[in-house]
RNA sequence: GGCGCCAUAGCCAAGUGGUAAGGCAGAGGUCUGCAAAACCUUUAUCCCCAGUUCAAAUCUGGGUGGCGCCUCCA
């Protein structure tokens, strides 16, 4: 498959270091509150490549670091008089949930930083012998210009970055683009002892060290959101190539940002919405959908109208399989023929061209559409469905939805009370005796009581209203 | 100031040289006791101007508008 690699900024042909086999690091969430949806459009979109790889047999080691030393953790430890540890750790839980809601499926390894601080003052030990990193009043910093390469992520020129107009000014660093690796202790914060003074780790250090004790040598992807190119992973390919002398990663690849009113949404702009707070109005399966609705680089404008479309297309992938499925119950023995094989390979293949394309994931949910509209015509247009193909197709259908994660949620009717179950049985009767009134009745009671039937061929079907 | 991205129907969104996928919403219809679902029909010449080409949404130049990074941020 072809991936976009900003690296290059061209889409290159994903060829793994290691055959059949591909390492992914992705920079994982600051846990000082709830993510919003902006933080969960990267969760998704390397969720998907990873399936998507998975499903082309690869064996994929995906990491996810949680960055839980921080600023921002700090101060609202500070805030609430706990320990900074009790918010990230709270935080990291509720991160869980959302991941789950999600359906995101767990990383092969979820490091953190405060349980990497060996690795991390050993690289920053390693970059202060190597000269590429200097002491000042207890703050360790990353000679930038010793790299010749800083840059080449994000093709900044260099000289434009000094003369900058935000550009942090009168500090004790010797360049404008240096960068801190370790802050020296400050009283009320986590601090932790090391040879090149007692402090904590910069923001940049804990991936570059994570990557290396895990890995210990070039993984093939990296990928984060778009504003994590500069400085972040700018800076991380500074730290591990100066301290390994071996590249980072081979591919990197960015998300674009979730937008409210088209501008970036964002925890200092106060223009966020959580997630949990979408997936209580409309659960966590539409956000997910949006994320895939949309090629991943390509800004997603959020708005409601957004939301509630996801929701209704999702409905519409829902009835199809419930059609396909209790189509299949019927029974239809009908020959299989060669030009259906022909149609479901060319779904297949269809499907697969467009994850192939920088996982076009927009395309592929085409792909899955037209077969919804395909086969329904074929059910309602057939006096005689065949089986076993109808079977290949729900395979086929659930193959791309797992891929793409999505219709997951799972609608139970054994939690359907028996209350409800004999009125419907009761509405059933009446109906049989044409008795329409009473019928009608009997469906405003379950309504109420928070359940909706539906008639379809199979018979009366109840749902629980969400 | 430097660097970069984007502009497709009411909304969302693919498509990077051959005459506009898909979803949502709307309208009309078929089916059904009603409703729902499903199906059918229906809505665009792709921000503007100029150029290259037999052929451009797609390439080039110019313009307009929007956004991002350069400070923590997915």
């Amino acid at each position: 498959m072809k991936i976009y690699n900003t690296l290059t900024r061209k889409k290159e042909e994903l060829v793994s270091i290691k055959n059949k086999e591909v390492s992914i690091y992705a920079c994982g969430p600051t846990v000082y509150n709830y993510i919003h949806i902006g933080n969960a459009r990267p969760i998704c979109v390397f969720d998907v490549l990873r399936r998507y790889l998975k499903y082309k047999g690869n064996k994929v080691v995906f990491v996810q670091n949680f960055t839980d030393i921080d600023d921002k953790i700090i101060n609202k430890a500070i805030q609430e008089k706990v320990d900074s540890l009790e918010i990230s750790e709270r935080y990291i839980k509720e991160y869980k949930k959302d991941a789950v809601g999600l359906n995101i499926i767990e990383p092969d390894m979820v490091p953190k930083v405060t349980e990497n601080l060996d690795s991390i003052s050993k690289m920053i030990e390693g970059l202060l012998e190597k000269g590429f990193a200097y002491k000042v009043d207890g703050d360790v910093y990353f000679r930038s210009d010793k790299f010749e390469e800083y840059g080449k992520l994000s093709k900044m020129p260099l000289d434009s970055l000094e003369s900058g107009a935000r550009v942090e000014t009168g500090n004790k660093k010797e360049s404008h683009l240096d960068f801190a690796l370790w802050k020296k202790v400050k009283i009320g914060e986590p601090s932790w002892e090391t040879s090149f003074g007692e402090g904590r780790p910069g923001w940049h250090i804990e991936c570059s060290a994570m990557i290396e004790k895990i890995f210990g040598e070039t993984i093939d992807i990296h990928c984060g959101g778009q504003d994590l190119i500069f400085p972040h992973h700018e800076n991380e390919i500074a730290q591990s190539e100066c301290y390994s002398g071996r590249e980072l990663a081979k591919y990197w690849m960015h998300n674009g940002y979730i937008n409210v009113n088209n501008k970036k949404m964002s925890k200092s702009l106060n223009n966020f919405f959580t997630v949990r707070d979408v997936a209580e109005k409309y659960g966590y399966e539409p956000i997910r959908f949006m994320m895939i609705q949309a090629h991943y680089r390509s800004p997603i404008n959020y708005t409601i109208e957004v939301i509630e479309s996801c929701v209704s297309s999702l409905e519409r992938l829902y009835n199809f399989r419930d059609n396909i499925k209790s189509q299949i119950k019927q029974n239809t023995n009908v020959k299989y023929t060669d030009i259906q094989k022909q149609i479901i390979q060319e779904y297949n293949t269809a499907f697969n061209r467009c994850m192939d394309d920088d996982l076009n994931t927009s395309d592929a949910l085409a792909v899955i559409f037209d077969m919804v509209r395909d086969i329904n015509i074929y059910i309602s247009d057939s006096d005689n469905i065949s089986r076993i193909y109808l079977e290949n197709i729900l395979v086929l259908f659930e193959t791309f939805t797992n891929i793409l994660g999505i219709l997951y949620n799972i609608k139970q009717e054994e939690d359907i009370p028996k209350e409800i179950k004999q009125l419907v049985e009761e509405r059933i009767k009446y109906r049989g005796e044409k008795d329409y009134k009473k019928a009608d009745n009997i469906r405003d009671i379950i309504e109420e009581k928070g359940y909706s039937i539906v008639e379809t061929k199979q018979g009366t079907k109840i749902f629980k209203k969400n």
